[in-house]
DNA sequence: TGTACATCAGTGAACGCGCGTTCACTGATGTAC
DNA sequence: TGTACATCAGTGAACGCGCGTTCACTGATGTAC
């Protein structure tokens, strides 16, 4: 064996940094595969001992955001200072709706930077971005707080606070599109800083 | 004169609607302008005496869905029913989380296909988006019920009613980005039927 | 009314360019002796 | 320990293709006489 076992490993980890990095700023298909493999410290020619074409990199590119070893800014500051697992979805929501946030566009969630182009894909990219959804949404479901839309005050069925959950983050992934496509800043702040309370109340996490 | 007055802006208006169309199905990059002007029945040649470059279509099109005369399928039948201001805004949201706008892909808001290419273009087209989002947001802020969780019962101030409407946005853009890029049926009309009562809710109108 | 004309919307070949992908090659590596 | 070798990750020129844009030309039109 001439290179080590590690070293394709490695070089492939690389390269879909490289990949999730540059996707979350332009999109899937308005980046080549030169600035990829650039990005990277590559030439073109290696990409396709790594991956048999570009589309095969959208996936791995997606879910890879969840497979990182270490968590963007964005979401490390708020995770360190609510370790505790019912307070966690609570923190999750805080950074997913900060600044830190809607500044990181490298960085950020691939929900919201890839949202129309997944939309056009095809298979295995939708797959990877309804892992993203799923563990997001899942997150928020198991730690609902009680349905101030319920009937009854007990505790609603996990059917309801699943649809609860895709509600939130449809307001949150929502709210971070919608900011990163205007260019006023005043209304950009205000759709992230909107959709943080009304999502607290949403979840029955009472702010107040 | 050789053509009649109206035949540049009719031809024109065609151009627009092809790109409206096409834009909202592929994205702004995706589709060429050969693509689009065949699509309007002319060559691509033709393109040039109606606009300067690609570019200029981008906010073109995007305004020309507020602009257009005959309001899409989605919209219309729901508006139909709902003729009065008050509900009217109610027959919005309703039209907006449908499953016939979930479909309509071509006919659809273009806040929902466009959102990531207009992140990733600049000026006019950034312009174009929020002129669509402003419209949007104005008519909820304009219709808001009893904000439930505002601490006194009396009217809420017009900023904090922009707000929510920003945050109502947020939610019915989002669910309906999302369940566009998610290829599972059951959980893109989730997403879609979540968000309708929690914004009914948001919006103070009550659906119990 | 009929004909010659000026106008300009529309045509389609051509341009330079960057894309995804291929492939003959180079050269750094661990192994065998 | 030192040298020859087999392996294969990485290189970069080349390919066909479609893009946005240009431009000399065509031909349908309303007008002037």
């Amino acid at each position: 064996m001439p290179y080590p076992a590690e070293h394709k490993q490695e070089i492939r980890k690389r390269i879909l940094e490289s990949a999730r990095k540059l996707f979350n700023r332009n999109g899937l298909t308005e980046i080549s595969i030169d600035q990829i493999m650039g990005d990277a410290g590559l030439t073109r020619g290696a990409f396709y001992s790594h991956f048999t074409n570009k589309e095969e990199l959208y996936a791995e590119a997606i879910t890879h955001f969840i497979r990182a070893e270490s968590p963007p800014h964005w979401q490390s500051a708020a995770l360190a200072t609510q370790p505790r697992c019912q307070s966690l979805a609570r923190a999750i929501l805080d950074a997913y709706l900060s600044r830190d946030h809607l500044e990181d566009v490298e960085g950020s969630c691939p929900m919201i930077g890839l949202a129309t182009d997944v939309a056009r894909s095809s298979g295995a990219t939708k797959a990877a971005y309804r892992q993203v959804l799923a563990m997001m949404a899942g997150i928020f479901a198991e730690n609902m707080g009680p349905n101030a839309l319920a009937a009854s005050d007990h505790r609603s069925d996990p059917g309801a606070d699943q649809q609860r959950a895709l509600a939130l983050v449809a307001m949150c992934v929502g709210g971070m599109v919608l900011a990163r496509a205007i260019d006023d800043p005043a209304i950009a702040d205000d759709l992230r800083t909107a959709a943080h309370p009304y999502g607290v109340a949403l979840a029955g996490w009472s702010d107040l």
